[in-house]
RNA sequence: GGCCCGUUCGUCUAUCGGCUAGGACGCCAGGUUUUCAUCCUGGUAAGAGGGGUUCGAUUCCCCUACGGGCUACCA
């Protein structure tokens, strides 16, 4: 590779970023900072109509709370260099002499016709079981520079008639395509239409923008989805004409829905009860609110490990990645080129192995400020009671559930534990077990353990007898971790006061 | 409909002509934990179909089927 590398991700500002885009611009992170390149944030905002506010400052958030921030992007504190501005928007002035320039040069053209004329050529072809197409075959009977006497162009453009610019898509050729991914690609020109690359609101189209971006902005690679490899040939065409020297495609596979067809969409999440986006998103004009994967709880880390996998994997058995090692073990050249189904099981595994690796007093501290009965509970007390139950939960929500009885005194004990636990014998050894434990001076896991098992194998009362029990006594169930790990948690006279709880019912 | 891309266990995938087709998630069973969960071990399960090419095809080519994307003055 002898050019510098430049990647950029270059979503529109419509909505939320969803979690293939997430992908996306992972992809290219990856790839950008394997080869020491720069990773670019472009906001694509040239549709005025499909702007949602709080979008582009979404997509930043999101970059940045995955751990995959921009090199160069908009938004203050980052570098704007030689190639900003970062918003298409702000670069407007730019496109047009761009659209002039190909029309100087015969590859595109004025067009005149009305949205309404297109619209009901394409209702007619429609009704015939046709598609109307705009190129070579009908464009000389259409209402544009070409099939227009000059003089009637210039009276049209002095009017300040609306108009747009159309490319020419060549007749005839076959057209070889290279994609990173997916190899040679070959296709009949005649199949193009004639795409519009400036609108009549005075904003280039996608393409346009696209192209004259990714050229002055230096971009080496273009990283994106699936989706736009129809575009390609469009896209090399405008790269020809202007006679620049396109950059390497890649077209990364779509992410699918769960169960079903389709690519996944934002109802999926909705109906399957898991999050489509990274971070929590409410839309401004519903109010309508989505849920995100911080929100709900998601590692970082485990989103991204997650999402490296799918659609690329590294050729070795091994799926733990730190972002470290997924930019060193990333190859553009081993992304898949089919579709991948998400699978919400596996981001939980992910999730809960990388819940394992996370500090306990980092967790505590999330779990106290997510719970209010928390609030006045000593930190380092939380921190303990998280590093006995982590093991068993995957997310931080899932704490609380499971360490409850830590921190208050059951209030009801679990009907069918109860049932196996307590029987008609169990009043006596309840009673001389409290008598044991009020003589016990150290009150530590392991003096109480093995004072508790001596005396349960000397009076050959039988573990199961006793510790069933003890275990509904302390918890209200028949769960959670070591008993005496428990018992020495919540301290001797609560310990005592819980079996004394449980005598009661007797 | 047209064009393009794709197709290995239920899911994510390995295999770059010669394997008992490997791993992970899920699921099932056993073990550990005298609880539950975790964890460990084992098991379940696959190259869409049909033609070629070849001594030999999951792997290369063609056809069909199926899946996906695109087909806007949206990106």
């Amino acid at each position: 590779m002898s050019k510098t590398v430049r990647v950029r991700f270059a979503p529109s500002p419509t909505g939320p970023l969803h979690i293939g885009g997430i992908r996306t611009a992972l992809f290219n992170y990856l790839f950008a900072k394997k080869h020491n390149g720069c990773f670019i944030l472009r906001i694509e905002d040239t549709d005025k109509n499909r702007y949602v506010d709080g979008a582009e400052n979404y997509i930043v958030n999101a970059l940045n709370w995955c751990g995959i921030p921009f090199d160069e992007g908009p938004g203050s504190g980052v570098k704007v260099g030689e190639f900003g501005p970062y918003r298409q928007s702000e670069r407007k002035h730019l496109y047009k002499q761009y659209a002039e320039q190909l029309i100087a040069s015969g590859h595109a053209y004025y067009a005149f016709d009305s949205a309404e004329r297109l619209e009901a050529h394409r209702r007619d072809h429609e009704a015939k079981g046709k598609t109307f197409i705009y190129n070579w075959h009908n464009r000389l009977k259409l209402n544009n520079s070409l099939s227009l006497t000059a003089e009637t162009v210039k009276t049209k453009l002095d009017n300040g008639d609306h108009y747009v610019i159309r490319f020419k898509s060549p007749q005839d050729s076959m057209l070889h395509l290279k994609d990173t991914i997916r190899g040679a690609i070959k296709i009949d020109t005649n199949v193009l239409d004639d795409k519009v690359l400036f609108k009549s609101d005075g904003m280039p189209t996608y393409h346009l923008a696209n192209i004259v971006d990714d050229h002055l902005m230096e971009i080496s690679h273009v990283i994106r989805g699936e989706e736009w490899l129809p575009s390609l040939p469009l896209h090399q065409l405008l790269y020809d004409a202007f006679g620049w020297e396109a950059p390497e495609f890649a077209h990364l596979p779509l992410i699918l829905k769960p169960t079903g067809k389709g690519k996944l969409s934002k109802r999926d999440g909705d109906k399957l009860g898991f999050p489509v986006f990274p971070l929590e998103w409410k839309d401004p004009k519903t109010g309508e609110l989505s849920m995100g994967y911080k929100q709900e709880g998601y590692f970082q880390e485990a989103v991204i490990n997650f999402l490296a996998f799918l659609g690329w994997n590294p050729g070795t058995e091994q799926e733990l990645f730190s972002l470290e090692g997924l930019i060193n073990a990333f190859e553009l050249e081993k992304v898949n080129k089919a579709g991948a189904r998400f699978d919400p099981d596996k981001i939980k595994w992910f999730n809960h192995h990388y819940m394992q690796k996370q500090p306990n007093d980092v967790l505590a501290k999330a779990f106290k400020n997510s719970h209010s009965e928390l609030k006045d509970i000593d930190i380092n007390y939380i921190s303990m009671v998280v590093g006995l139950i982590k093991e068993r939960a995957t997310f931080i929500s899932d704490f609380w559930s499971l360490t409850h009885y830590f921190f208050n005194a059951p209030t009801q004990y679990d009907e069918k534990a109860s049932k196996k636990a307590l029987k008609e014998d169990t009043k006596p050894i309840l009673e001389e077990l409290i008598t044991l434990i009020d003589t016990l001076k150290d009150f530590q896991i392991e003096p109480l353990k093995t004072v508790v098992k001596e005396w349960i194998t000397t009076k050959e009362i039988g573990f199961g007898k006793v510790m069933q029990p003890l275990r509904l006594a302390l918890v209200g169930a028949l769960q959670g971790p070591d008993v005496f790990a428990i018992m020495f948690m919540i301290g001797k006279a609560e310990s005592l006061k819980r079996i004394e709880n449980v005598l009661k019912l007797l």
